[in-house]
RNA sequence: GGCCCCUUCGUCUAACGGUUAGGAUCCAUGGUUUUCAUCCAUGUUACAGGAGUUCGAAUCUCCUAGGGGUCACCA
């Protein structure tokens, strides 16, 4: 069976590149009616928190993407982790160091001033005297010291590197607590991953943990290197180029559905298809057809995906959505002709939210510039005829709205512009906006009245 | 700096030795619309550079340049 699995390390909120490599994680495995499995990386003591765990919970709740089983916590595996450190204590293929830190620095920057690579150079490997004096010693693994360490990427191909890359590395602090290479192997082989998908940041961690693979024995799984999210400018992607918390997407009125369809075709693509349902992602992702260069991040895609999802979205389940918004029409009778009306303006809720604000509140005022060319002439006996055959006509539907504008454009052979102007800036003191017909429909004559008469009151004082 | 990866319109991408290098977005123009938006149509813009291999290269090889990743008792 398929098995994946998304490891973030509790430090902050969900990232948006932490997003996508989940995605493409949680996709394999529903594709292969596979599991898909959570694991929060814990293990530095000071620096995860809470929250942090909770807050991508959140994340993962918001986009709708959920985990098999229980979510594996490794601050709670230390003991496991701990039998397999003196296993390999025992069988000899990790050994004490009783470097001190400060030792180690100096050694590096004698490495460094010779240009050499920065690496532990094994002094402790094979030691068998007396241990020094008030060190309390590393836990060291043995890397192999000749050939190359390889193994096959999914994305980017044959992979290997020289053993002299791979240094004995420290798979347990002095105190015991094992290390960040040692337990994700261990985690990976015992919770059974067939295929692991991350970011290629991860790319020099593998031969690492392939060490620790063969060290304990554990079969290897598949490896899939996706390559990182960069900004515009091709640099890393920071705060600074907007949103990267995942649920910042959230407060800025976007789809779920759409930050997925975006994140889905970043690195990755289905022919020509821009469009994916979840069901359609599910169906048709494979990670052979992840891009192997980085992509950069911009967000015009994002928005016209949301404004499809959007026009897209049911009535019902688009006013629930704007609640939070502060925009409450659940229980309206009008709130399908509110939503025909407005749904094509907003590309993001908090466009939508306005754009059905600017129709529900009356105008308190109206922009200098717009009142002055729209209530000009002979606008204000416009209006009042229009009124008059307003309330003669008993309108109360859009094409009956509509029939009312054709009758005085035809009676006093003006142009809709004529009408058109006036009414919508005292409608909603604004020269833009949804159709007028469908404006009044959604007030009803009576509120209609009261807002022209309001204009004309504006225009005569 | 060492090692490694990457490089097609501004951006996301298609192409798996033979195409007028395709699609989407953005932008521009036109149409639809009382306005705006939507929608429709049209258009501008790309194989990083240079050598090879081949009848033929965006696709294969090498070099150069640019970008990125990584070199912890962090994850």
């Amino acid at each position: 069976m398929t098995r994946t699995r998304f490891a973030p390390s509790p430090t902050g909120y969900l990232h948006i590149g932490g997003l996508r490599t989940a995605l493409f994680s949680w996709l394999w495995a529903k594709k292969n009616s596979g599991e898909f499995l959570l694991r929060i990386e814990d293990t530095d003591l000071a620096r995860n928190s809470e929250d942090a765990v909770t807050a991508i919970l959140k994340a993962f709740d918001w986009v709708g993407m959920s985990y098999d089983g229980e979510a594996i916590f490794q601050s709670k595996r230390f003991d496991l982790y701990k039998k397999y450190i003196e296993q390999l204590l025992k069988e000899g293929k990790a050994y004490k160091c009783y470097m001190s830190k400060d030792e180690l620095s100096k050694l590096r920057e004698e490495q460094m001033a010779k240009g050499e690579r920065t690496r532990y150079d094994g002094r402790y490997r094979d030691f068998t005297g007396t241990p020094p004096k008030g060190v309390e010693p590393v836990i060291r693994i043995k890397a192999p010291q000749e050939g190359r360490i390889s193994f096959t990427d999914g994305v980017k191909g044959e992979f290997s590197v020289d053993a002299s890359e791979v240094d004995d590395f420290v798979i347990a602090r002095a105190g015991g607590v094992p290390t960040y290479n040692f337990v994700v192997a261990i985690d990976d082989a015992l919770m059974g991953l067939t295929d692991v998908i991350r970011g290629d940041d991860h790319l020099y961690n593998t031969p690492k943990q392939i060490v620790v693979y063969n060290a304990l024995g554990f079969k290897i799984p598949n490896f899939y290197h996706v390559a990182m999210i960069n900004n515009e400018q091709g640099k890393k992607l920071s705060k600074r180029d907007g949103a990267t918390d995942v649920m910042e997407y959230k407060t800025l009125g976007y789809l779920p559905e759409a930050l997925l369809n975006f994140l889905v075709r970043l690195g990755w693509s289905h022919g020509d298809q821009e469009i994916f349902s979840v069901e359609e992602m599910i169906a048709l992702f494979d990670p052979k057809n992840i891009n192997k260069s980085s992509s950069n991040y911009n967000l015009d895609k994002l928005l016209w995906l949301n404004a499809h999802y959007i026009k897209n979205k049911p009535h019902n389940e688009l006013a629930e959505l704007l609640v939070d918004f502060g925009v409450d029409i659940r229980d309206s009778d009008k709130r399908d002709l509110i939503l025909n009306a407005t749904k094509e303006r907003g590309k993001t809720l908090v466009e939508l939210s306005e754009q059905i604000n600017l129709i529900l509140n009356a105008p308190t005022e109206y922009n200098p510039k717009n009142a002055k060319k729209a209530f000009k002439g002979d606008a204000i006996e416009i209006l009042g005829e229009f009124l008059e055959m307003l309330k003669e006509s008993n309108a109360s539907t859009k094409e009956e709205y509509h029939a009312v504008i054709e009758a005085i454009v035809a009676k006093r052979e003006i142009g809709f512009g004529k009408i058109g102007m006036p009414l919508r800036v005292s409608l909603l003191g604004s020269m833009t906006g949804s159709g007028l017909d469908e404006i009044m429909a959604i007030l009803g004559t009576d509120e209609t009245i009261k807002r022209v008469n309001k204009a004309i009151e504006f225009i005569n004082s």
